[in-house]
DNA sequence: TCGTGCATGTAACGAGTTACATGATTTG
DNA sequence: CAAATCATGTAACTCGTTACATGCACGA
């Protein structure tokens, strides 16, 4: 459902091809969905045919032709209708847990080279979005307040990691025991 | 893919039905772990066709019968399998957030609204697993060191869940501006 | 020449949701 | 008398992943 509405955001803020959209899955708002480039062709179809975006091709020398999709007018209403609707809460479905919940079935090192594993990732992704951060906090004030809104989400991240590493750190001394 | 295996760690522990695997689904692995009941009961289906679990049916007077499953050897080696095999990280999707990110389209009071929905959600579910850890801290040590690993998985879904208020206080704070 | 970036797609499958469907017993 | 609990399922659909597929340009 909302991997469409996604989109819609994307291409309200500036049109693009399902390559720049993409892009913007892996960085700016990879840190709270994710989608793979075969998904974003399917629903961009999808959109296309109901009239909620519109595209033209965008001929390039030493490059590949690209379809550059915008939103239309029925797709702005189309957005602002679902932003209007609550959603529902997010589901965790998270497999590392089931894995430790059923642990005792194999080494605990085992489990805890996996815990480190996916400590390094998650500390880096932290990283980067301090970094990020970093680049916000310099804006002028002006700049700060219109994008204030995605500034949100990317605490959200932020907080979000910090609450993993903190919880990882638990586990790995709970483990060492 | 983890489905299945999560309904492999419940019959590991002990046998069950369809019905008794949904409500630990409801109950206690809820918070990192959601199914419904059409989808339990097809994994159930697929399980048994490829001999990972057996089934009886109970008669029971005054309730329906129900069909117990329990896990066969087969099943235990494909779960002790998966479980020494690494999970990839899981991927967050969170609509909530791409509303926020793309909330400039509606009014903030709009946003404010769910977002005190989703926060009297969270704050219920926090309760909830406070709950369920005094429990686990009046238990003797023994049971407690037993419950190591499950433990683990509750404390996961409390840090969480603080740090997610945590971040909800700020960013109603920075809506009320 | 090998990998990376640019740029697009199809097909098959597995995972998850929504809707439909039944029927007894217990509790308020 | 209505609702919740117990107990099971099917069917249609959408969402997401994996694998397959193409082809040019550029730098190491």
């Amino acid at each position: 459902m909302s991997l469409k509405h996604a989109i819609l955001v994307l291409l309200e803020t500036e049109p693009g091809s399902g390559y720049d959209l993409l892009k913007q899955f892996n960085q700016g708002l990879g840190y709270f969905w994710n989608a793979s480039h075969q998904q974003i062709y399917q629903q961009l179809k999808g959109l296309l045919d109901n009239g909620l975006i519109s595209c033209q091709i965008h001929v390039q020398d030493a490059k590949p032709d690209k379809k550059v999709y915008e939103i239309t007018h029925q797709g702005i209403e189309e957005l602002k209708k679902w932003l209007s609707n609550s959603v529902k809460p997010n589901k965790t479905n998270d497999a590392l847990l089931v894995k430790l919940y059923g642990g005792h079935l194999i080494e605990e090192s085992k489990l805890t080279d996996e815990l480190l594993e996916h400590q390094a990732l998650h500390q880096k992704t932290l990283r980067n979005l301090l970094e990020i951060e970093k680049t916000y906090l310099r804006l002028p004030t002006a700049k700060q307040t219109q994008y204030k809104l995605p500034y949100l989400t990317l605490r959200r991240g932020i907080i979000g990691e910090q609450a993993w590493l903190e919880w990882a750190d638990e586990a790995l001394n709970s483990l060492k025991k």
